[in-house]
DNA sequence: AGCTATTCATAAGC
DNA sequence: TGCTTATGAATAGCT
């Protein structure tokens, strides 16, 4: 696609496929997550590189689950031996699906981000500028939104004390500031 | 990604949400074509749009076949055969490695959560307090890891212009820059 | 469903 | 293996 039109087919030369096969695997994933994310689909990913090497994503998690939904969309069956092999946990498998779960947390809630592991050893200066910049303008955010409800409760509270006052008939005699009627009114 | 970056969270307007799914499945489609013809590789993907509808793509003509074969390579790691579960287990720390890198990536690129679709709205005022320490919380670590790259830094400098002095001893009437000094050391 | 203005992905090169 | 860059592709917002 760059620096010159790639002509669809097999690319001969092994090292440029290989390294085409690493580039456009990524960005087939990435695609695929982002479709899935954008649009709310469940997309599942198989790869078989041409030396046997496997590489897979579910965006729902559990590619066996989509596996299975696709066997009853198509019609196709399967043994409900192969489900109890899949279910059987190796370490990588294990950890693999923990980095899963992992990841399916950094998208869903910022929260665990914040409180949690995060790790910025990699990041440079300018990333880290960055990110700083936008927590603050975060915090802004959340500012606003604090005095945003704080202002509708006050708000609320002074509704209540004028409608107090209307039935009383006390509003006109009133010198105090809305601000203090409460205690006002309290005894 | 035209005429305006997107923001990666589901697209809350069901017609544009409808028609960025056609677009962008049929591009994701076609990509793991082109993969596929380029790097001899054999792909598979499932896509279930959130109305259940069912889309797939199979390179090699049979999904059932890429099924079987999915389910071997990720179920079927009981088989004796030691240079199977020897890839299988380097395919694992492959994933693991792809995984965090998406971790990683997730983490660095929490500016766009952070800058895009943060949803306060339904947040009681007890939340946006904690969110607000986390945050504050979070700033702090990163201001340390500033001042830490920062730190080095300076003791590289530091490093830099002991060596400039030692090598002015030697030659002090080198008209050549700093860079150059292991070069000029090693004859 | 087509049309651009833009952003994205990536082939080469290092 | 990873980074950079020039360039071809994909696609968001419109119509």
């Amino acid at each position: 696609m760059a620096r010159g039109k790639v002509q669809m087919k097999r690319i001969e030369n092994p090292v440029h496929r290989q390294v085409t096969f690493c580039k456009r695997r990524s960005g087939l994933l990435k695609k695929a997550k982002e479709l899935s994310v954008l649009c709310d689909a469940e997309i599942g990913v198989f790869i078989f590189s041409p030396h046997g090497k496997f590489y897979e994503l579910a965006t729902n998690g559990s590619m066996q689950e989509l596996v299975e939904r696709y066997m009853k969309v198509s019609g196709g069956n399967m043994q409900p031996d192969e489900q109890a092999k899949e279910t059987q946990s190796l370490d990588a498998k294990e950890e693999i699906n923990m980095l899963k779960k992992e990841i399916e947390i950094l998208q869903k809630g910022l929260r665990y981000l914040v409180g949690g592991g995060a790790e910025h050893s990699q990041m440079t200066m300018d990333e880290l500028l960055m990110l700083e910049k936008n927590l603050e303008i975060w915090i802004c955010h959340i500012r606003s939104k604090k005095m945003e409800i704080m202002s509708k409760e006050i708000q609320l509270l002074k509704n209540k004390i004028e409608e107090s006052v209307d039935f009383s008939n006390f509003a006109s005699m009133s010198p105090y500031p809305l601000t203090i009627q409460n205690e006002i009114f309290e005894f």
